[in-house]
RNA sequence: GGCGGUGUAGCUUAGUUGGCUAGAGCGUCCGGUUCAUACCCGGAAGGUCGGUGGUUCGACUCCACUCGCCGCUACCA
């Protein structure tokens, strides 16, 4: 017998537990966790993985600062995760941890099947490094000379390193892109490739300074970096590789995974990298990667210098898990960024939940109560507006169906919010209070009260996989035994001599001024005290080579725009004994105008280079804050004056 | 600078291969109703579909140029 379901695998990405998460993570594993559960209710046997990617420099470091070791550190953090997630009832099937043996022995094996087969080998790795974000970049990547992500400050490191190749697997990762569906949403596809073709680097796959980290089996002085060692994660889960007495039965059953979820900040590891390195193995590739926008706040990314972090755990505490995912499922489009601010999150609310859903239910039970006895009446006749309320609440299913397909949340509640409204056009339409004044209409009035509980039990399946208290609320108020049934979603008339129970209100009405009084005064206060993160020291240098260093003050006599970059500025900078030249990167600071007349200090004997067809003779010293501003380092000193 | 995307009512946005009066939600104004969480229902106002110029019998939809924003990438000594 052959009964076995399909399988459906979707992963979230494993967070960095440095820090506690945000209604940013939050998004991402609400989406994850309501594909889960809406595949589950269709039928299919789901594996929903999430996790933690526990290795690192920066973890290293937090933990010595913290003064317990950096197991203990993550422990502590994990454990906030994961009540995180229990608290919004996340359905994952599995927590991978990289920490976990599981974990580790599975990616030492990878490492030595990609090694064995030739796309590992060893090398000297010299690259910038953002310790924050646990990333080398190449010269390239950087931005204003740092961290392409976070803008923080990067410094050169170097060491003996292995390198995965993955110059090697270019062409098939083109035709990987080209070839379909794999990644979306498609403008992804297009930056991808623009990346491909300026040619793969091999990639840095190990580092000797982190200490956090596992090993690599074959040498001992380095640890797997970050990418292999997090990427795994989605095969180890699952048992790949299979290891002596260990069950791979899962791999076997899930894998190519249906869907990577992922931020659009890490697409390019997950379309490229991983793809890669699963080549390599010899494995099949997963089928689909999605990549996701981020909630902003004002515009803005959602950080914890700014601020504006907002903490889902006083979100839920003041307004439930299901009106947090419903305005978190219904308010963005999949893979585009969404502002959030806390009025628009209460308005939905009120509108939406409060206002059309729970109202709807609480009207229809009152009505139900008060004319039918309480009893749910068994379908009269059609006749006026139910047959198009029939039509539109049975059919609903599948145009749900349609927009999960294409990860659309936001139209799918919409499709279901659709009926909401219509049913409650329904009431006023047939106006079940004039019905029951007269004895005449006593028929119709049960085949009203009878056509609004079927609308709402429709509804009751149809937002399970988005709120499955509210699900599980409305059909304890309908009278409704047992778990729902998709099938049952199409399908009108199935109700009769249930006994509805007027129940507690779904959604209380807020007072959105006074709401968001509270949550300002809940903390989002803007950056009270925004911990302020430092970075760490580089390592220290022998004298003699800070002494090779020639610092000079010096004033600016003319700034201009160079004609052909956007981010530079061409200065000309009087040293007393000449002027020279010297390009910086600060367009972004000032206006070339204001720094006409500003007095700096300068290397001034760094090599000179070509920028654009100009050549800069020296550096200006600048301080920068983390927002990416520049600020001239001051002097009082006439130009031409050493600084030492 | 290169490549890609995007710009539709006050806000968030729908608009398959070009075709009747460009849809929806929220907001605003007017009206209705009372079963309900001062809710719900109806109606109205509000868009020269970023700008200019083309192709076409006809363009929000196609082309060119242009402006704004966004992403990837490059210059940052």
């Amino acid at each position: 017998m052959d009964n076995e379901k399909k399988t459906f695998y979707i992963t979230t990405p494993i967070y960095y537990p440095s820090d506690n998460l945000h209604v940013g993570h939050t998004y991402c594993t609400v989406m994850a966790d309501a594909m889960a559960r809406f595949k589950r209710l269709q039928g299919y046997d789901v594996m929903f993985l999430t996790g933690t990617d526990e290795h690192g420099q920066k973890i290293e470091k937090k933990a010595a600062a913290a003064g317990v070791t950096p197991q203990e550190y993550v422990d502590k953090i994990v454990a906030g995760i994961k009540d995180l997630w229990k608290t919004m009832e996340i359905s994952y099937d599995d927590f991978i941890r990289t920490t976990e043996p599981r974990h580790m022995k599975r990616v030492q094996e990878i490492f030595m099947r990609m090694y064995e087969k030739g796309d590992i080998y060893k090398g000297s790795y010299e690259g910038w490094y953002c310790t924050p974000c646990e990333a080398f970049w190449t010269e390239s990547q950087l931005k204003d000379g740092k961290c392409p992500d976070c803008g923080r400050p990067v410094y050169k490191a170097h060491e003996s390193a292995y390198f995965f190749r993955l110059s090697k697997y270019s062409d098939r990762l083109v035709e990987l892109l080209k070839g379909g569906e794999f990644l979306q949403p498609q403008t992804r596809v297009n930056e991808m490739l623009g990346f491909i073709d300026q040619g793969l680097e091999d990639l840095c796959i190990s580092r000797e300074s982190v200490k956090w980290g596992i090993p690599v089996p074959i040498d001992e002085n380095n640890t797997i970096y970050v990418w292999l060692d997090a990427l795994s994660n989605y095969v180890t889960a699952l048992g790949f590789p299979q290891l002596d007495g260990e069950s791979d039965e899962k791999y076997r059953k899930y894998w190519p995974c249906d869907f990577h979820l992922v931020g659009k900040e890490i697409v390019r590891f997950h379309s490229i990298i991983w793809p890669a390195m699963i080549m390599s193995l010899g494995e099949p590739v997963p089928k689909h990667v999605l990549g996701h926008g981020w909630l902003l706040i004002d515009g803005g990314k959602m950080s914890k210098s700014r601020g504006n972090v907002v903490d889902p755990v006083k979100l839920i505490e003041r307004y439930g898990v299901d009106a947090l995912k419903y305005f978190l499922l219904r308010e963005y489009t999949f893979g585009q960024d969404g502002n959030f601010t806390n009025e628009v999150m209460l308005n939905r609310m009120n509108y939406d939940l409060a206002n059309d859903l729970g109202n709807l239910v609480s009207r229809t039970v009152t009505m139900i109560e008060k004319y039918c006895g309480g009893i749910v009446p068994p379908a009269g006749p059609a006749e006026g507006p139910d047959a198009e309320l029939r039509e539109l609440a049975a059919g609903c299913r599948s145009r749900v169906e349609a927009q999960m397909d294409k990860f659309c949340f936001n139209y799918a509640l919409e499709e279901i919010w659709i009926v909401i409204r219509r049913t409650n056009k329904y009431i006023d339409e047939t106006a079940p209070w004039l019905l029951a004044k007269d004895p005449a209409s006593r028929d119709r009035l049960c085949a009203v009260m009878h056509n609004l509980a079927e609308a709402l039990r429709i509804v009751s399946i149809l937002i399970y996989p988005f709120m499955h208290h509210t699900s599980g609320e409305m059909r304890k108020q309908l009278g409704l035994a047992g778990d729902p049934v998709w099938a049952d979603a199409a399908v009108f008339d199935m109700l009769g001599g249930q006994k509805v129970e007027r129940g507690e209100v779904l959604f209380p009405r807020l007072d959105v001024a006074k709401e968001l009084e509270a949550l300002d005064a809940l903390g989002g206060a803007p950056a009270a005290e925004p911990a302020e993160e430092y970075e760490p020291y580089k390592d220290s240098i022998e004298f003699g080579d800070f002494d090779k260093i020639d610092l000079r003050t010096g004033k600016i006599i003319k700034a201009e725009k160079h004609p052909k970059a956007d981010k530079l500025l061409v200065f000309q900078v009087d040293f007393g004994s000449e002027v020279r030249q010297i390009i910086s990167g600060v367009a972004g600071s000032f206006a070339p105008e204001d720094c006409v007349g500003q007095n700096v200090i300068a290397v001034v004997n760094l090599k000179p280079r070509m920028l654009r067809g100009l050549e800069s003779n020296g550096m200006i010293i600048y301080a920068c804050g983390k927002d990416g501003k520049y600020q001239f380092a001051e002097t009082k000193a006439k130009p031409g004056t050493i600084v030492g």
